[in-house]
DNA sequence: CGTTGTCAACGATGACCTTCGTAGCGATCG
DNA sequence: CGATCGCTACGAAGGTCATCGTTGACAACG
C-alpha cells in the first residue's frame, strides 16, 4: 500500500506542471502573475504560486526575486523532457518502432509541404551524422 | 480544493495503466495472470487486478469469462492513445513544431539506415496523400 | 472430505495532485 | 495613520494512483 514516492526529479510532469512548465519554456521565464496570465488566468494565483513551488521542490525550476515578487526559471530543458516523453511513448504504445510513431503524428496532422520537407532535412542530417563517423 | 475529476474516458494514462495497456496492445488480451507474467511478476496479482477494474472503468478495457478467469480485452486502440499523447508533447513541449519533436527523437537514438528509410516513406506517402486531392 | 491453489471482490493505506482559504508582510494611497 | 493591494507562506480539502491484505468462491488433489 504504498503509493508512488515523490518524484524528487527526473521522471515526467503531470498534467498541469506541464501547463505551466510549456510556459516558462516559450517564454524563458516567468513570475506568479505572469504565469497564471499566460494560462488564462482560469487558475487561482495561489494555485499557480503552489505548483511552481513543488515544482522548484521537484529542481525543475528555480527562483530568483524580481522586486517584491519573485522570478520563477526553469532548470529542466524542454528539449529533455521531450525526449523522456517520446521513449517513454514510443516504447510503450509503438513497441519501439519510431516508424509508426511517425506515420501517427503525420496522419493526425495535416502538414504544409514546408514542414514536410524541414521533417525530410531532419532525416537527412541524422543520415550524414551518421556516415561521417 | 478540487482535485481532478476521474477520467470517465477519453484523456490519458498513467504510467502503471500504460504498462498494462502496452501488454495489451502487444499481446491482444491477456488474463490477470498473464499480464501480470508479462510485466516481470514484481507486482502483485490484486495490483494488477485492481489496475485492470479501473481501466474498465474507464472503458479502456472490457473482459469476457474464460474459465474461471476472466480475459481482458483493450477497447482503446494504441493508434488513438499515441495520437493523444504526441499531440500533447508537440503542443506543450515543441510548441508545436513537429519538426523539432522529429529532431529530438532522432537526436536520442541512433537508427540504422533501413528505419531513417521507413520514415523517409513515410514523409512520402504523406506528401503523395496531400498532392493527390 | 479436508486441504490447497486460483481467482474476483472489497476495502484500506500512504503518497501525490490540484485547488484554494487564510494569514502575514511590506509598500502605496488617501 | 489606516485601509488596501500584491505577494509569499502554510496548510487543508477532496480527489487520484498504486499497492496490497483479506475474504469468499470454487475446483482439484489426496
Amino acid at each position: 500500500m504504498t503509493g508512488k514516492p515523490r518524484d524528487g526529479g527526473r521522471k515526467g510532469f503531470t498534467d498541469r506542471e506541464l501547463d505551466i512548465m510549456s510556459v516558462l519554456w516559450r517564454e524563458g521565464s516567468g513570475t506568479v502573475a505572469e504565469v497564471r496570465d499566460a494560462l488564462g488566468g482560469d487558475v487561482g494565483y495561489t494555485t499557480v504560486l503552489k505548483m511552481l513551488q513543488i515544482l522548484e521542490e521537484k529542481e525543475a525550476v528555480s527562483h530568483e526575486r524580481e522586486g517584491r515578487a519573485y522570478r520563477y526559471i526553469p532548470l529542466v530543458e524542454s528539449v529533455n523532457a521531450g525526449g523522456r516523453a517520446l521513449r517513454r511513448i514510443v516504447n510503450k504504445i509503438f513497441h519501439g518502432s519510431a516508424e509508426m510513431l511517425l506515420a501517427t503524428l503525420v496522419e493526425d496532422r495535416d502538414f504544409s509541404d514546408e514542414e514536410i520537407q524541414r521533417m525530410r532535412s531532419v532525416l537527412d542530417r541524422a543520415e550524414r551524422r551518421r556516415d561521417e563517423e
